[in-house]
DNA sequence: CCCGCCTTGTCATGCCGTTGTTAGGTCCCC
DNA sequence: GGGGACCTAACAACGGCATGACAAGGCGGG
């Protein structure tokens, strides 16, 4: 992502022909908005960006786990800029102008550099869910789950192949002393039941609790 | 174990709260010590360790059988801990600094990976039955049994090849103070013997009690 | 700054499985 | 033949659970 335009499309373009998969945001809110939900290895970040700073950016990058690799473009007029952008947690920094070759060769690097043993991702029954970039899948089809949703999900995923009691769900996904007499736990299983569609997948055992059905 | 010791008392406290029972070894000399006599589940160790560094300690950790889970915390300046971190045969990694509640997700996540935790599945005359689970099963056929009916066959078959009498029952899978002029056992006995079908696998013994059939 | 959408919790309602009881029925032993 | 222990069927009550509708709160867009 970049400032200047004309520069960004010169850059993704010559990425792309290096063989590499490269999206573009022109402002700050784009790129933090994208970045949830894409699993890219690097982010290039140009410092001066509209909209929302790159400092700013970049540490909400950084202190995330599962986090991509950040490569911090600085301007060249502001040699202030190389120490904080390292120490906001930027994994490389490049100064403008720079030479294009330098700059592949530091995406690889540091593509090389990040852990390809991602974080554990959950799977059960046709089910990927990635706790870290919070994005689930059912047979290569992405849902779209609420905050609550994603948790009970992930909660019980965590769980199989045993059970989760509603009791035990409201003290992990709710307040550990929410009020006993609600159930929106109920509620929450059966809009997630809705989302993931047939065949069901979360199976209920009276007097016992939920679980998800299917092998493991 | 940690290096820096307030962050490793913080950190325990933490654990602690989750309900997690924890021990502290401020070196790895202590640490290696005390892990020969403990049966934790999982260990949270620091990379950069005094007195033996963390790299050793998890390569000692992992070569033993019936080894705990390692988690390694990294140092977030050295991305390339991460990856030797794991290639030592560390479980998980988290890059430091890390949020507290993500540390105890991946503790849990950890403790549950465990294999040799896996209580053990119940097995005589044809049935497997799962206490996690909670699922039963004769001859490859899955059983759908009720709160009562299964738990009355887990106790059966906890008590094989010996006897359990209706009063037991009474005591064990209802209330202990349950009406004893009551038939409910018999009537649970009953329709937990037709969902088992044939041939019979429950057999009274009169004056006795109930027992699993056959061989064990 | 206001408006509308999405999320989330609550309530009311209806359904279904579970569970204990009651009432016969059968078998065996005395 | 009588009695006791056990089995089974039918029944009714209870509780848990699913579902739809509704209202409050949050958040982003206009």
């Amino acid at each position: 992502m970049e400032d200047d335009h004309a520069l960004a499309e010169v850059v993704a373009e010559g990425l792309r022909d290096q063989g590499m998969p490269v999206d573009l945001a022109h402002d700050g809110l784009t790129a933090a908005a994208s970045l949830d939900h894409t699993g890219y290895d690097v982010v290039v970040l140009d410092r001066d960006l509209p909209g929302l700073h790159g400092d700013v950016l970049c540490r909400m990058i950084v202190e995330r786990a599962g986090r991509p690799m950040v490569l911090m473009l600085t301007a060249a007029s502001a040699p202030g800029d190389r120490v904080s952008g390292l120490t906001l947690g930027a994994d490389d920094y490049l100064a403008k102008p720079f030479h294009f070759p330098e700059l592949v060769l530091r995406v690889r690097a540091l593509a090389r550099r990040r852990p390809d043993v991602r974080p554990p991702v959950l799977r059960a029954a046709g089910i990927e869910l990635d706790p870290v970039r919070r994005t689930a899948v059912r047979d290569g089809r992405p849902l779209t789950l609420s905050v609550k949703e994603f948790a009970v999900l992930e909660a019980l995923l965590e769980a199989h192949p045993g059970h989760l009691s509603a009791e035990t769900l409201l003290e992990r996904v709710w307040d550990e002393n929410a009020d006993p007499f609600t159930n929106t736990v109920t509620v929450t299983v059966g809009r997630l039941r809705r989302k993931l569609g047939e065949p069901p997948i979360i199976a209920t055992t009276p007097g016992i609790g939920y679980r998800i059905r299917g092998s493991g």
